[in-house]
DNA sequence: GATTCCCACTGAACCGGTTTAGAAAAGGCT
DNA sequence: AGCCTTTTCTAAACCGGTTCAGTGGGAATC
């Protein structure tokens, strides 16, 4: 750690801070304390006059009321908690998160409230981090996103008693209000424009079956096949990482009668796919076509460029952070249903070339 | 929002809280609130056998202090701070921050400190961030990170008398500890591998030259021509955005004189380069061969594999948080010098095919 | 035995807000 | 004018810790 000469010593520089608190607001404005509280909440009890005096009084003097006082006083923290359990790998090639959390900040940032981030490694970190998230007092509310089946941290929550919202609506009862995007409509629609162009042998890379959007994608996806008339289709469960998805596409290709066509849970596992489709000489979309999920930046920019479905993880974010905040003030918060997934056409798909 | 009767209702759950304070474990133990605090910060002037009772009694009674309490006394939030100013589509492709907000939470869970999160949009709000964490005292130290020249982050952290870590080093003068992974000699033996597979026309896809680590890897590359005796390569600015790394690459491929080879300044990029020499019908390796640079998990499995410069975000992360905490406890931390990012060798470069 | 010193410990102030009980002032009604 | 109600405002308690000045007792010093 070098510090040049020449540079402001830090200490230096915060010389005459004369701490302005709600006392000096009450003194000079000749008031008491808890008027100034109960005019800067305004709440009722305080004459129009004296309201507008009081407040000159604190823009004048810059007041800031303390938020670790206000907390203290009040219990609440004025911050919002996400946790996130992903293996890191899965974590960094998934671009969710960074954009479902740029829309959450869009929202909180204007309101003076912090998103408190945590990543952990497994589910039992998970329960004991919301714990001590509350425990702490850390935060006020949370977000809860992967939903599992039968959610431990939907009666952990509501035992806690701690608000959330959920990302999509879990499998159990919650009392919680759920903000979701429905994946089934994409997942149909890539099967059915699959089915369409003629495929017949259409196979599923499925992501982690404890998570409600891979079971759910998965369901999807046979559902769309029995709707078209085609035969089951084969299904590879993974675990949603791009490593998953390369293995997972080697055992199909690699087998006796391979799919003409592969659905992906999601796009890094697709663009894997791209890459092992390559590496084994099978032409795409020539001799196979492919689809993802999630429509990330990669997608239009990969060859051929990659058909998938377009979710919004912006927002997502901003809607999840609108009813969290709806819940906290009011008690509650309805369910939200952002538009469905849509499909987006791009050079990965094509008519199969045998038969 | 959906509460089917059969839940238990949040409220009804927590019904008898005794609230265990201070004061109860001081009355239980028979001392004074002032001594329980003292034992359990371990200060001096209590007895041994007292002090054990002390805590005894405290675990006994499940009392873990009131962050929010010590907060106000102590003026700390026990708390660090991430500001991240990108363009969303930058930071939704590049999987460095999930990686490395990932080794600053390995460091800072067990010490019971929580991360604070922000996401802007642009570097006015960014300023603005920083300052209100301070003002509201949400934050004890902050990470800087994506340094800009001249950065204007500097002044102000240490005019506010925030403790900070630089995630590398800045170009001005800063009282701040600096984490660094020096990211020249990867850059270098990228081009030296490249000159030594017999390339003599090599180009390079930089980044913002806003950014430092975009400067320096540009830097890097002109510096490793000349070593290489090889003449100037030409060089195209971006954003380090995919979309921009893939009109550079179709700006530098339909030119009279294409390169044989192209470093990138990240890996996304790369990708994105990689998809547009396929779609102009230029094979990679043989007829153009491609780096990148921070070995994200896609490198390994596009085809053909991308041949990049493997930092390690997670312990970079993990490197910070550690400094950052030393910081603020001793008022002083050394810099961190981080193993040099390595060249990776994979499929994506070859010798040069004409000549 | 008196003085000094040290150590363990207490009581109260303090951090900076919110909240409540109740006093003072103002207004309404007969 | 006298009484009751309502409104405006104050004082003090409270949130739950930390910290500091000061008390009391025991050992060490002379």
């Amino acid at each position: 750690m070098n510090i040049p000469a020449n540079f402001p010593a830090s200490t230096a520089m915060k010389s005459t801070a004369p701490k302005v608190t709600i006392e000096v607001v009450a003194k000079k404005a000749g008031v008491s304390k808890g008027l100034v509280s109960f005019a800067l909440n305004n709440r009722p009890g305080v004459s129009p006059e004296t309201r507008v005096r009081i407040l000159e009084v604190a823009k004048e003097l810059g007041w800031k009321p303390s938020l670790r006082a206000r907390s203290l006083s009040t219990q609440r923290s004025y911050a919002l908690g996400l946790v996130i359990a992903r293996n890191p790998d899965v974590l960094a090639s998934d671009p969710f998160f960074p954009s479902f959390i740029a829309g959450v900040e869009s929202i909180l940032a204007p309101e003076g409230r912090a998103l408190v981030l945590s990543v952990v490694p497994d589910e039992e970190t998970e329960l004991h981090t919301y714990r001590s998230l509350v425990a702490d007092g850390r935060v006020d509310g949370v977000f809860v996103s992967d939903l599992r089946h039968n959610d431990a941290r939907i009666p952990l929550l509501a035992e806690l008693g701690l608000p959330a919202v959920t990302l999509g609506r879990p499998d159990g009862p919650s009392p919680f209000p759920a903000v979701t995007v429905d994946d089934t409509p994409g997942v149909m629609a890539s099967v059915a424009h699959l089915a369409t162009l003629g495929h017949r042998r259409i196979a599923h890379v499925a992501g982690s079956s404890t998570l409600l959007h891979g079971l759910r994608r998965r369901a999807a996806f046979a559902a769309a096949l029995e709707a078209a008339g085609l035969p089951a289709g084969q299904t590879v469960e993974t675990d949603f990482s791009v490593a998953a998805g390369s293995d997972a596409t080697r055992r199909l290709l690699t087998q006796d009668h391979p799919p003409t066509a592969i659905v992906y849970a999601n796009d890094p596992m697709a663009i894997a796919g791209l890459g092992m489709a390559h590496e084994l000489g099978v032409r795409v979309p020539d001799e196979l076509s492919i689809t993802g999920y999630d429509d990330i930046d990669f997608c239009r920019y990969v060859y051929p460029p990659l058909t998938t479905v377009s979710a919004a993880p912006m927002v997502w974010g901003r809607s999840a952070a609108s009813t969290l905040l709806t819940l906290m003030e009011n008690g509650s918060a309805d369910d939200v249903d952002l538009p469905a997934a849509r499909l987006v056409v791009r050079g990965s798909t094509a008519p199969p070339s045998d038969r």
